[in-house]
DNA sequence: GCCAACGTTGGC
DNA sequence: GCCAACGTTGGC
């Protein structure tokens, strides 16, 4: 099984949103973005878990954990003019786009804030700290993981 | 196939 | 709101 991480705004769909879901489950759709497509369509399997952050915030960072319960399926949001992700260039025949449905699985403690997992040596390796980094969904290698959930556990830093 | 223009992401 | 970074588009 794999790990990953998967960003949305708060105030678009954020992580208690996906709380309040029927279940706790919807699909992760508007992903225009090939190298996340092949992701899902390549290496996400039901049973991998996903940390739930939120970018494009006060204080961006990972807020929760996610489940992911399906493979990788069309995203018809594409198909759709009125849908703010529209794109006439995916076929219902042959779509371009994919989804893949999630669970909330729980909220951390704490959220653990960008400025946090830059800091720790660590993490030197994440996606998500390296420059330039626009991936909306991305890998996490089990030792980061690990790490996180042990980061977790104590207090932020720069609150001590 | 090159690359300039443009659009988007997302931290700050 | 600004803007750096980078992906995509499309003319040539």
């Amino acid at each position: 099984m794999a790990y990953w991480l998967m960003k949305s705004e708060p105030d678009v769909y954020g992580i208690d949103h996906l709380a309040a879901e029927p279940d706790g489950v919807e699909h992760w759709d508007g992903i225009r973005n090939y190298q996340v497509r092949n992701l899902f369509r390549d290496q996400f399997q039901p049973g991998d878990l996903a940390f739930f952050y939120h970018s494009n915030t006060k204080v961006p960072g990972i807020v929760g954990v996610m489940e992911v319960v399906s493979g990788a399926y069309p995203d018809h949001t594409a198909f759709d003019p009125d849908e703010k992700y529209y794109d006439p260039k995916s076929d219902p025949d042959n779509p371009r786009w994919l989804m893949v449905d999630v669970r909330y699985v729980r909220h951390l403690d704490r959220l653990i804030s960008l400025a946090e997992l830059k800091a720790d040596p660590a993490l030197a390796d994440m996606r998500l700290v390296q420059r330039g980094n626009r991936l909306s969904v991305m890998p996490v290698t089990e030792a980061q993981w690990q790490h996180i959930l042990e980061m977790e556990k104590q207090d932020d830093p720069s609150n001590r």
